[in-house]
DNA sequence: CGCTTAACATTGAGCGTTCAACTAAGCGGG
DNA sequence: CCCGCTTAGTTGAACGCTCAATGTTAAGCG
């Protein structure tokens, strides 16, 4: 193991900026959406997912991929969701461990009523603050970390993410 | 009020990556930090703010808002770091109300201990993924966006954040 | 000076997430 | 067929964060 290679300065500011930047904008989405829908960000994502799925309905798995959520997290968020009524859980007729999540039709319009502010927050706080050109390179940057979180390497290492051989 | 302005192809791509990213990210992060050093990331960036300060020892609403913290959230954190010695609480000589949180040499310790893997693991991520060019574009996009969380008018909204008039 | 209002910080309850342990069911080779 | 391994999903305890309420001290102001 050689000796750590610290940020350089202008590293170090895009790291500060980006974390400061990406803490204030989650904080306040999620009080937003806390406040108008009393729901946190993490269930909207949920309903999102669900809403454009076929059927509006997915399996478990699949829809902790999506979200990029653990399972264990969405089988807690699922269950709080369904004593809501805003969805509801099947067995799969072709795997019987598995588990369907079915958006209900009141989940659909809680989704429905929350969308406008949510969005409308988005783009007050990301979206409208930025030229086309800086949403261009948020997506490019963007895709680039999530590749590299999603590979193979990354995924096995997930639980043992040390000081890891540069590949 | 008008109609829900939705995000457009290229908005919606950007958003869901620049959000799938950073929630990849974070979360990989701070599993690092809690497995290998046994803290939040959230602890971490108090002990590196307090680390930068003069007497490594700073006012519990400056450390907030250094951190970008709600009072209530730091003031747990610090109870929780002080149980383990890595800081104690002093009272403000010139300011009654006042408390200032303080590094202990072990606190240090911990924090010496702790960044390497963190630092690793933030280049590993993400600047050693991206281009010089694209992380001058993270720091710009950062700090606009930082910018308009902390003027003014987003702070007076902070508790009441709805569809706020367009200044 | 005395009163009201604002700022500093903490507390406890409620909620969501994590981690590890666990059940149940599919899968593959002898 | 059955044994071991893997995958799907759930569960409970521990922990951190949020929100609202509280105590305390400072500031503003007539």
């Amino acid at each position: 193991m050689g000796k750590t290679r610290w940020l350089s300065a202008s590293e170090q500011r895009a790291w500060r900026a980006y974390l400061e930047a990406t803490t204030l904008l989650f904080d306040a989405l999620d009080r937003q959406l806390q406040r108008d829908s009393a729901m946190p960000h993490a269930y909207y994502e949920i309903l999102v997912r669900l809403s454009e799925a076929d059927g509006r309905s997915m399996r478990m798995s699949e829809l902790a991929d999506a979200t990029r959520s653990s399972r264990s997290r969405l089988s807690h968020a699922v269950a709080r969701l369904e004593e809501r009524g805003w969805l509801e859980r099947v067995e799969c007729p072709t795997d019987k461990r598995g588990q369907i999540a079915v958006l209900t039709g009141v989940g659909f319009a809680a989704l429905e009523a929350a969308a406008p502010g949510h969005v409308a927050a988005v783009r007050r706080h990301l979206i409208d603050r930025l030229t086309p050109e800086q949403v261009t390179q948020l997506e490019q940057i963007g895709s680039v970390v999530v590749a590299g979180l999603e590979s193979p390497e990354c995924r096995a290492v997930r639980a043992a993410d040390t000081v890891a051989p540069v590949a």
